[in-house]
DNA sequence: CTTAGGCTCTCACGCCACGTGAGGGTCAAC
DNA sequence: GTTGACCCTCACGTGGCGTGAGAGCCTAAG
């Protein structure tokens, strides 16, 4: 038995809460004390519990009831849905700090890149201009920022993270291309596993989840530019227009 | 200057938020016509982004409406406490990650759990995010017409051409990856016969040759996909930055 | 020119999940 | 039997908007 000060303490609530709890019948303590003192048991505990986690996802109060008192309520399928959640959760959080970290990067490297691009850059103030209305012509707006992004991401990466990824690529790379060997066609959605699996690698490079219409953009330009195209055709050949198209056929079908 | 829906499509808030915003003080439209209508200008933007970062971070709108406002704010240093809060924010979603799978195992019978652990992590309240805020484009003009042209290179080359042609770039990757290494500076002209076969490799891809302003628009190519950056930075790391600053400083040494 | 339909505005009240007292009982220990 | 920590029940306050209501404005089609 515990009391409302105790239950607060250990599930790191307010009071206030608790009684509002009970107030809206989401959590009525185990038995009440003919003072009116709410005293709480360990099944009180667990309930709070998958209360407090469903609130942490966002979910109204109202319906958290209506999910904990629901009969066909399991706890260990909620429990186990929750964790995929908070995994997604936590991967956006690091995502968030890996964005942070280069823009702090770049903060930091402000002065160094300046110089930087004293050197390497365009030094005519005019031919300068022209480049980079050029540049924005050819492959769109923020593509500066993309680019400064980028650099500052590549500085910042622990030596040995992207052959880490790159490791990681590759086995999906290799399982598409064989299945095109087998004679599988682009378009079927027996390629969708592997499909996903890399885009959800260039989700994680770009530090954003990668949209289908974005995902078939990227099979274009993957077409585009033909030395990276090489890369493809070396895998296998024909590879290339296969894995595009594979590619906008998994998009086209996300609607 | 953009209408508050328009804003608040491009931000995924509510009319009514940015309403609240502008009453606060928080965001006042950078026009507002005799109307009455609030018009927003990129520099608006700007600002409500900071607003939904500090938003999603828990922090009160008064309180940011302080942070933003305060003359002597620091990017860099209001970067770094963002950081922490994010950093703290996972460390706490992967607590309770641990609690979850301790209590599915208590749950299976396998053992008890102390009471307090039933909800380390689960603590301090956050909202739910917002998805697919930042959608990916930056696809340019005239897309179309390389695309075909590439597509239609490949069809024509025999089998195991294209294996030739990566049998032929690979040197010179290699060749230039090991002058980074020995220490030469990417504006060394000393690279300029590796950057040229390069170069000369790219426009054989292209069936064209590759001009100069081209060839260090490729650069920034490589820098703004970092899914294409990672095959550099595997080959060594800190190779893609080195890499596109010789492409870039030799392009801007042929005038 | 008129009309329709889509935006926009300003009140103003509503809502949720509590916070924050006020005013008053209860309990365990010294 | 007093002290001080703990408990209770109202009841109003707050933050960040949601949700109409009622009315003006703007553009495009007829």
């Amino acid at each position: 038995m515990y009391t409302v000060k105790r239950v607060a303490e250990l599930a790191g609530v307010s009071v206030r809460a608790l009684h509002h709890y009970d107030a809206i019948s989401l959590l009525r303590p185990a038995h009440t004390g003919t003072n009116g003192y709410r005293y709480y048991d360990r099944e009180n505990l667990l309930r709070l519990q998958q209360i407090l986690i469903h609130r942490e996802l966002g979910i109204p109060l109202a319906e958290i009831a209506d999910i904990l008192d629901d009969p066909g309520f399991d706890r260990l399928e909620a429990l186990m849905k929750q964790r995929e959640r908070i995994a997604g959760e936590t991967q956006r959080l690091s995502g968030m700090l890996r964005t942070i970290d280069r823009t702090i990067a770049e903060l930091k490297g402000d002065r160094a890149m300046k110089d930087a691009d004293l050197y390497t850059g365009i030094v005519d103030p005019k031919k300068q201009a022209e480049y980079e209305r050029w540049l924005v012509d050819t492959y769109g707006p923020d593509m500066a920022d993309r680019i400064a992004q980028s650099k500052a991401v590549m500085a910042s990466q622990p030596e040995g993270a992207m052959q880490q990824q790159m490791a990681e690529l590759e086995p999906i790379e290799r399982g598409l291309a064989e299945a095109m060997q087998r004679g599988i066609a682009a378009d079927d959605p027996v390629n969708d596993a592997l499909i996903e699996a890399h885009r959800a690698w260039v989700g994680k490079m770009w530090d954003k989840p990668c949209p289908p219409q974005a995902y078939a953009g990227l099979a274009d330009m993957y077409l585009a530019h033909p030395d990276f195209a090489a890369r493809y055709e070396a895998i296998a050949p024909g590879f290339t227009i296969w894995l595009t198209e594979a590619m906008k056929s998994w998009a086209a079908r996300q609607g």
